[in-house]
DNA sequence: CAGTAGTGTGAATCCGGATTCACACCGCGC
DNA sequence: GCGCGGTGTGAATCCGGATTCACACTACTG
């Protein structure tokens, strides 16, 4: 078995876990394999023992930690039984996920990465929004949304929660807002965006 | 007067040009020292006859873009007198500027960029939010919204045009929608997320 | 015409970080 | 004990750009 395939070293984990401790503390910016080998108490060399390069060990960090959220997202749907219930449950969840771990939702979303990494993002972007359109496309059909172009109302969506949560801008960085408020705002600007009659 | 504060020689400016014209062809990932110098058709040195450093040369490009487009949003906005309309002429005059130049649009809302720009990027993100906001608290005042939070609700239109037009998801890109239809169905969004009556 | 300020040149240099590699150390089967 | 694969080490190396610098060339000025 090759080194760059082997899975379950403990070495291996602790390395990963190390580059996503180093993500949250300090952005991707800051994630130098010397700060990521440190952290993991190893020597530098010793990365490559296990990832043929940084770029593949952080595809899998971001790999793991978008399947988290998408897996965290794909439960809160199951909360509700209506479309917009789901919708609805899934941006909160997104919400108090992003507010509880700042850094690496920046990174995760905006901040700037390698090309291999943000390959990942992208097809995590995509994933995601494809999961708000289709819920998006189950209100239409419940009546409870109007006939409209799923896929840009979902990537509307996507990036209203992404800039108000998460984005280079982030109101709720520049510490001026309530964030528990701030979420309730958001709920009610994308309830209305696509359309809904009313209150949830 | 020092080189790093000159204003105004015909080299000085054709860098600034070339700075440009090379981001709007390649990126700012694109845009080295080497290749801004060759297409203004000097050496690399000469660049720092001007600018003290690369990144003082890209602050001014965007601060120059960033301006224009400033101004391009509240030149639109005095086409229409009522704050509705006014948003809904910026949200339409920042769709067709983006799609017009779209690697520029992208450089200038998501790209990975250095620190010193991402200042300015901020900067300017900053304003433009504002204006929208401002825009936002005029049509509650003039009751053709209901009371909201006006910088969370600029904040979230921003990074729904932003995601749709020029984020890193874009499905415009990925050339799979009509632009026009697509700009429609933003405004209708839009409108909508505000919580305006109907139809513009 | 010497002196000097401003500008242009581009090869040499510098720099931050990723990547490699020669050298252990360990535990195993023989 | 010996060979060997797997793993760890960390100093040396490599690399892609940005930045510098010694050397022109030009246009003034006295």
């Amino acid at each position: 078995m090759s080194a760059t395939t082997d899975s379950g070293s403990a070495t291996r984990d602790r390395l990963l876990l190390a580059a996503r401790e180093v993500v949250e503390a300090h952005g991707y910016g800051g994630a130098s394999v010397a700060a990521i080998a440190t952290r993991a108490g190893v020597a530098n060399g010793t990365l490559y023992r296990h990832f043929p390069s940084k770029a593949e060990l952080f595809v899998e960090v971001f790999r793991d930690v978008c399947d988290r959220e998408i897996a965290a997202a794909t439960k809160a749907a199951l909360t509700a039984d209506d479309p917009l219930g789901k919708l609805d449950a899934v941006l909160v969840t997104f919400a108090r996920r992003a507010l509880a771990n700042p850094l690496l939702a920046w990174a995760l979303i905006a901040e700037p990465v390698d090309p291999a990494v943000e390959r990942v993002r992208l097809e995590y972007r995509r994933t995601y929004t494809g999961h708000v359109a289709r819920l998006v496309r189950a209100a239409i059909r419940h009546g409870q949304a109007p006939p409209q172009d799923a896929a840009i109302a979902a990537a509307a969506l996507v990036g209203a929660g992404n800039e108000v949560l998460a984005g280079p801008l982030s109101p709720l960085a520049g510490g001026a807002h309530d964030p528990v408020a701030a979420i309730e705002t958001l709920r009610t600007l994308c309830r209305r965006a696509l359309g809904a009659s009313d209150g949830v």
